[in-house]
DNA sequence: AAACATTTTCAAAGCGCTTTGGTTGTGCGG
DNA sequence: CCGCACAACCAAAGCGCTTTGAAAATGTTT
């Protein structure tokens, strides 16, 4: 069924059958009804690419979705941050069109989706220091928001963001608190612009506190459990362990946390562990009494707020380009606890 | 840039110069050449929705991604099925677009879909036992492959799925051969038919060598890391504690060591563990030695293939609906062991 | 009841492509 | 040098919608 077939059903010319189904005045409040009935009863709906090609729009929003080469990883944080944004692209109307891509090309992705009129905005996903995609879509003119920032970006743009300074600064406050002075740090991969921030606020409270910065017991890499799990077993057999660690996300958690229960120690008493929640569905933090530490913030929620921003956007551009900063909570679980008094 | 100012920079009939780029032989290689290369120069690409409209064909395919509305739950495995699946698409010039909907009224985003032409197909994830949404595809005729199979369907339908009662058939087994007599499972959502074919598998071997079903150490829930700590932390505590566990997913199987380790036990010595893998990209099973015994089977790679079969079946229905089972492999890791002996 | 304002409806153009059904141009056999 | 086949190109219709500009229907005012 389509709007010819629909509108000599009901003889009515097409343009008031539209107009009808889109809601514009000049209808009469009678036939306005008879007409979404007549739709509803013949499943009528608007041919997504008609519609697109008159209005000019394409009702999509854009993911580009870039996938290390090296480690063929796909960012676990992903699913529920697209759940997330899809409630809102879905209550407005608009389609998600996802692209997966080797992080090496991910230019002409956007190129193309730009030229093919594929999208109305796209979203930023994993921006690095200096990312190139910010110079880049503002030259061929896409809009879009990024989720996370990009230190080093020359021009405005638009983004949405943890704290995650700020997230790491209190975390590294905590285990200072409980007496600890020997903190590890696992973190995201370095050129990961949110990895950055998260150690310059691990390393400001430090220095605040008079702790030398050690690389020793620093990491870098890609958050998996195997990586929080190496890390931690090598930093545990140092001369001067930490006796506290830090880390990015759950997952890396999650292995810091075997290779603790390997090395025969008790996290929470002989090691203690902050890391950062993105409240995973998947990875639910304990029920009641989490078992980690945790700074944690919902980037489900994240999902819906920065979908919201690009909509709002594409509607109606504003003069400067918009931001939000999401502040963690700090959550105690049973993964802290004093630091080991040295016998 | 679009075709009309293309072709009248080229001084040729947009007939000619959509030829051209098409691939269409009623064009000279002198004009096809000079065609292609402006078309670069200009960066041109055809409008998406333009093309749609004029062929037909929408150029996309559908993922439906139901999120439990009582838990939030996005499928953890969703990530890396999506990469490989999207490498296949945007490998023959489709798109991918993804509706998040809670699991309630799935129907009505089919027939959207459908109606409004926004796709010429559809993955269905996640199937159940008769599951309700293979009438409805058939019926409503948009074209589909399910991820996995459903029990209890009976009209035929395209399918890609891992042969999981074999796989835990064999897991199962291997722990029998182990010395285990007291084996636990700790398995997806009942309902859900892959979490009936393991279960199947997993009784059967039981039933062949005579040891009785025991529902004392079975459950069944979203397999989340907690889901595996709390099951495995009651099951332990039962008088008759099992000696093993299969586990279905690597997410669990953390959470099954984790009450493992609680309990003061080992791993691999007092309590075996197999669990299934699904391969993901930031969940890998250990380094060179899987930390898990564990039937192993991509998602990616069954993304991947399940794409080229949907992308196969559009462009050429066959007559019977094709289907593809995978073999998951078992590879031994460090987290069994013989049953310990009675003391 | 005429004159005008206001609602309500409509025919047709246009969005950017593909494709049908030509027309023109070239090479070849007779 | 004519006629024909074939290669190379083109004009125009059509895909299913929105939207402009105009017409018809209705209501209001004198």
């Amino acid at each position: 069924m389509n709007l010819k077939q629909l509108s000599s059903a009901l003889g009515l010319s097409q343009t008031t059958v539209s107009r009808a189904l889109n809601g514009y005045p000049e209808v009469s409040e009678a036939t306005r009804i008879k007409v979404e009935l007549a739709a509803k009863q013949h499943n009528y709906n608007p041919s997504s690419r008609a519609k697109g090609l008159a209005t000019g729009k394409a009702l999509a929003i854009g993911h580009v979705i870039p996938v290390s080469t090296k480690h063929e990883m796909v960012n676990p944080i992903f699913g529920d941050f697209i759940a997330g944004a899809g409630e809102a692209y879905s209550r407005n109307g608009y389609e998600m069109v996802l692209s997966i891509v080797d992080d090496q090309n991910e230019e002409s992705i956007y190129r193309g989706l730009k030229s093919r009129r594929a999208v109305d905005g796209v979203v930023v996903h994993g921006p690095t220091l200096n990312d190139p995609r910010i110079p880049l879509l503002n030259e061929i003119g896409l809009p879009f928001v990024v989720h996370g920032r990009s230190s080093g970006a020359t021009s405005p743009y638009a983004w949405l963001d943890v704290n995650n300074k700020r997230a790491f600064h209190r975390a590294a406050n905590f285990l200072y608190d409980l007496g600890h002075r020997r903190i590890g740090l696992v973190n995201g991969l370095e050129g990961m612009d949110f990895a950055h921030r998260r150690r310059a606020g691990y390393e400001e409270t430090l220095r605040t506190n008079g702790i030398t910065i050690d690389p020793a017991i620093m990491r870098t890499g890609e958050m998996t459990e195997d990586f929080g799990f190496q890390s931690t077993r090598e930093m545990l057999a140092l001369d001067n362990p930490p006796t506290a660690l830090m880390t990015a996300s759950m997952i890396s958690a999650l292995g810091v946390r075997r290779a603790i229960d390997d090395a025969g120690l008790v996290m929470g008493r002989d090691v203690s562990v902050v890391t950062h929640d993105d409240a995973l569905s998947y990875l639910r933090n304990g029920g009641d009494i989490p078992i980690f530490t945790a700074t944690r913030s919902s980037v489900r929620e994240a999902g819906r707020r920065l979908a919201e921003m690009l909509l709002s956007e594409i509607s109606e551009p504003s003069e400067t380009p918009p931001n939000q900063l999401l502040e963690a909570e700090l959550m105690v679980g049973l993964s802290t606890g004093p630091a080991p008094k040295d016998i």
